[in-house]
DNA sequence: GTCTATAAACGGATAGAC
DNA sequence: GTCTATCCGTTTATAGAC
């Protein structure tokens, strides 16, 4: 149908950064070298940069990309009224973008260090926002008594079990996306709303140091 | 006392250790430069190599030594009979190890992939027995009926945990480092534990690897 | 569009003076 | 012990041919 025949599944540039994304993610940003990526796309390192301008302007369209889907879930999540199910929404979201999707660029929002300091400024800007609704959703479930933990710590032990799950699932295994994305929801949502009365001191196990 | 004033507070060397271990950790191991960490100890390139044999060896020793740690508090933590208590246990000293400790080593378990072939091999072992050390008191939970999580699912979510807080905790910050410790070891474990029906299938099916 | 060749910079590591 | 100077491999990035 189209006069040229622009590709049979993707383009190069889509497959540039779907494979970019996924080297940075399994070896790290600075452990992944140009030529690498140029290799596993079939090119060689001068034929990849006709396609893009360089190394960290990459990793900044990749992070970019990633902060798109995850504010786009955000915006699903706010049509919830209450906090709890916002949170089960956007945690659900995430998990599932992780585990389903070929390209666990979501993983990304950890390499911000290696950006230019203007993109980096503009990714912590909108990594920030993204927490911000995190907190608040459980700031709010505070305040009707529902949980008891602080909405900082709330927030980033959310954020731990999905950077991890990032790094530990693999598709090829016997746990589905679904099935493993329904879990670390529970958890991470078990772990907030079953602390009550979490403001004293109570019995704990402290051990050495 | 001594003949001769080896130091006021600590040796180079263990200065070089904790410094090195910092930055790495920050910045992660690929984006640090020896030049940086000579620097930060107020030592030129050159100068650093007179303590360290190179820069993986510098890795590799300060993973060593946040594994010495993890599994010291392994041992402290079989001490308990039920696995609720193992893992409170567990759980608890790992987070205050990050949270009270200068040198937030723990993190390092992290940049194993730097390591040569058979250092990692060594450290992965390691790390290996101390996730099945949780997995295990996790599927143990399982077989009494108190947790239906997976236990690779719920290990990695109290992995999660703990690897982001080693990223997020500042000392400096307003809450205590044992506050917070008490609250992500609850979160951790309320999150396993309200786990129940949570199988598509029944309850216990040790599944996972 | 894609290649070969190469420039330019950087980083780990060592030699050797002091 | 610590420095200056330097070697050498690697990596990002570009020039220019096809």
């Amino acid at each position: 149908m189209a006069e040229r025949p622009i590709a049979i599944e993707e383009d190069r540039t889509a497959a540039i950064f779907r494979t970019a994304a996924e080297i940075f993610q399994r070896k790290g940003y600075h452990a992944t070298a140009m030529g690498e990526i140029a290799g596993a796309v079939d090119l060689t390192k001068a034929g990849l940069y006709y396609y893009v301008k360089g190394k960290e302007d990459l990793l900044f369209l990749i992070t970019s990309f990633a902060m798109d889907r995850l504010e786009g879930w955000v915006e699903a999540a706010r049509a919830h009224a209450s906090p709890e199910q916002r949170l089960r929404s956007i945690i659900n979201s995430h998990a599932l973008g992780i585990t389903l999707d070929g390209n666990a660029i979501t993983l990304l929002v950890d390499e911000i260090e290696a950006l230019a300091p203007e993109h980096r400024e503009k990714i912590r800007r909108r990594q920030r926002a993204y927490s911000e609704f995190i907190r608040d959703s459980i700031a709010e479930l505070g305040t009707t008594g529902r949980s008891g933990i602080d909405p900082k710590v709330g927030a980033f032990g959310i954020l731990g079990l999905l950077m991890w799950l990032a790094r530990w699932y693999r598709r090829d295994g016997e746990l589905s996306g679904e099935e493993v994305a329904r879990q670390i929801t529970a958890m991470a949502l078990e772990g907030i709303l079953s602390q009550k009365g979490t403001g004293g001191e109570a019995a704990s196990e402290g051990t050495s140091r």
